[in-house]
DNA sequence: TCCAAACCCTTGGATGTCCTAGTATATTGC
DNA sequence: GCAATATACTAGGACATCCAAGGGTTTGGA
């Protein structure tokens, strides 16, 4: 990790914006900003757990979504979906997960145009451990209070659900 | 934008924690992964503002700090430490900036070791037009409570500030 | 029935991020 | 003063993400 800064860079932001009579939207900016920060911090942190497992974070959450499904299996279009990212990064996670031999590609029984994806053994075996390294790495000292948790999961639940990606 | 899912994927994820016995845990894991959702949605949000303007958010966000640059230029390394990013994320960004003739490189007069940034006309002016449209079309409609700011602001700042971000 | 539209996955290309090295310049210490 | 160490930037490679486009499969309406 690098030497802490002396200021904190995003607030010198927010000073900036105001400088510039942008007050109105110089809060919101900062949240935004520090969420952007956030973000690539925790992503640092989870992947330097799961690289001695040989998994970046893309590849565990298809890794850990599989072994939650009952079957061990999903389709791919399914497996975007429930991860919320673009149909070519599954295809690229599940051509490395498949070399390293950690899922396998089968054909849909009644669909010819979807391809399900497949835990195998070792698949689940490594899910099993690399979850629970990342449970008392990372998530058991997340770092946040335990109130603050409860706001990020209720601030962020809102907004998600008002982007659009889920409706319940 | 996909179609929203009839459920949270994230609230789904944390039940299936609970359900694994790992219950402790299961809410920073939810905060988390749902602050790495948020992250995602707010960059394509921005990104799409800026891509008329033929920029992306890290070459954004060089063009601002340099833009807020008492001269107009900034070492390279000093961007690095500010932007918070890797040094060679910063030359990447550097090159493409100065390809679209919107900064340019200087020797650094006493060390020469150093390169100085330096925003041309050009860039100047259009720092300031992305910056408007990012203020009207992203941060004056961030889909955030004004008070739900101020908490986002106060947790990420704590988290930061442990994570070694800053030290102030 | 049959063809157009919709859907699923993959390939190829552009970006961004990081890491590891390598080159050049400064600074330190003997 | 000179060698050893530290610092600054860049080149090359690995990954991930998205978009655009292409080929195969299904569905649905004429």
């Amino acid at each position: 990790m690098a030497t802490p800064l002396p200021r904190d860079p995003i607030a010198d932001a927010r000073l900036n914006w105001e400088r510039h009579g942008w007050s109105d939207v110089a809060a919101p900016m900062a949240a935004i900003t520090a969420i952007m920060r956030t973000q690539q911090l925790l992503l640092a942190r989870i992947e330097g757990v799961l690289k001695p497992f040989g998994l970046t974070f893309a590849r565990y959450e298809l890794l850990a979504l599989l072994s939650f499904a009952r079957s061990g299996a999903l389709p791919m279009n399914k497996a975007s979906a429930l991860l919320q990212v673009h149909p070519t990064s599954v295809t690229n996670a599940v051509d490395r997960l498949q070399q390293a031999g950690l899922v396998l590609r089968s054909p849909h029984p009644t669909d010819g145009r979807t391809t399900l994806i497949e835990l195998t053994p070792e698949g689940r075996t490594l899910a099993k451990r690399a979850t629970a390294a990342l449970n008392t790495e990372v998530f058991a000292q997340s770092g946040f209070a335990e109130q603050d948790v409860d706001q990020l999961i209720r601030i962020l639940g809102t907004f998600r659900r008002n982007a659009g990606d889920f409706s319940e």
